[in-house]
DNA sequence: CGGTATCCGTTGCGATACTG
DNA sequence: CAGTATCGCAACGGATACCG
């Protein structure tokens, strides 16, 4: 048997990379590549850190946000979350109460996003760890 | 039945997130977190559209790249690799020839993470195209 | 409580010129 | 060919003050 794992994996990369990214070459025109485009908001310094809270705590006020979220700025976290707002990864309700109540959580495809992205961490996580042993 | 699919995958992704990002604090504070600082190497304007190229095309030298990656000055071109290069996303293999000759290639690692990416990626694109139906 | 407005230092990055 | 050096503008993001 002359093809080694190494080798499949090589060729998967390369028809999955071909698929969208490279054989049609729109995607690389200026730099445009909508993948990023979607991390790049999931990714912002404090997204990820804000989604991975919500993952676990399904619903947050602002300030529950912040005080889990250590070292970010209420500005930050506003940014932060309006951007994840646009893009229908999460979901802000607003009480007409007062004084005022809002509650963030997920949606359906955040929920995905957010565990597709900690499926990714811990793999590396584990890779890292392996390291230091 | 009374669990849900969604019930599933809320508790799925709460075990997930707190196995290492929220049950265990130490990710979570000053902004630190593990996963978003490897993929802000992958992520940073350029890396992706490198990766992918390279994860096509096996190995490309300086000025392939260049040319592959739309709209990306040497500068840039430079600084993106020496990133992925100390990450150990990439390898750089020079050659001691005039003109100088330097390939490009991805590690194994380097394969792994540009093969989740893009099915991160194809995952998204294809939410993407089903909603322009 | 849940933000916004403003200021301002830091960083990112493109353009251009230059080099071994 | 494969970069580096320098410059300068633009975006990011922290601190502080303020508001409905």
């Amino acid at each position: 048997m002359s093809v080694t794992n190494a080798d499949n994996q090589e060729l998967r990369l390369k028809k999955k990379v071909g698929k969208y990214y490279v054989a049609s070459q729109p995607y690389l025109e200026d730099g445009f590549c909508p993948i990023r485009n979607l991390l790049a908001s999931a990714l912002d310094k404090w997204s990820m850190l804000c989604l991975f809270n919500l993952g676990y705590y399904k619903v947050l006020r602002f300030n529950e946000l912040k005080k889990n979220v250590t070292g970010i700025s209420a500005r930050m976290l506003s940014v932060t979350m309006k951007k994840l707002e646009e893009q229908e990864i999460v979901v802000r309700k607003v009480y007409a109460e007062v004084p005022p109540r809002v509650e963030y959580s997920l949606t359906p495809f955040g929920q995905e996003l957010s565990e597709k992205l900690v499926d990714l961490g811990n793999w590396y996580l584990e890779l890292y760890t392996q390291k230091e042993d």
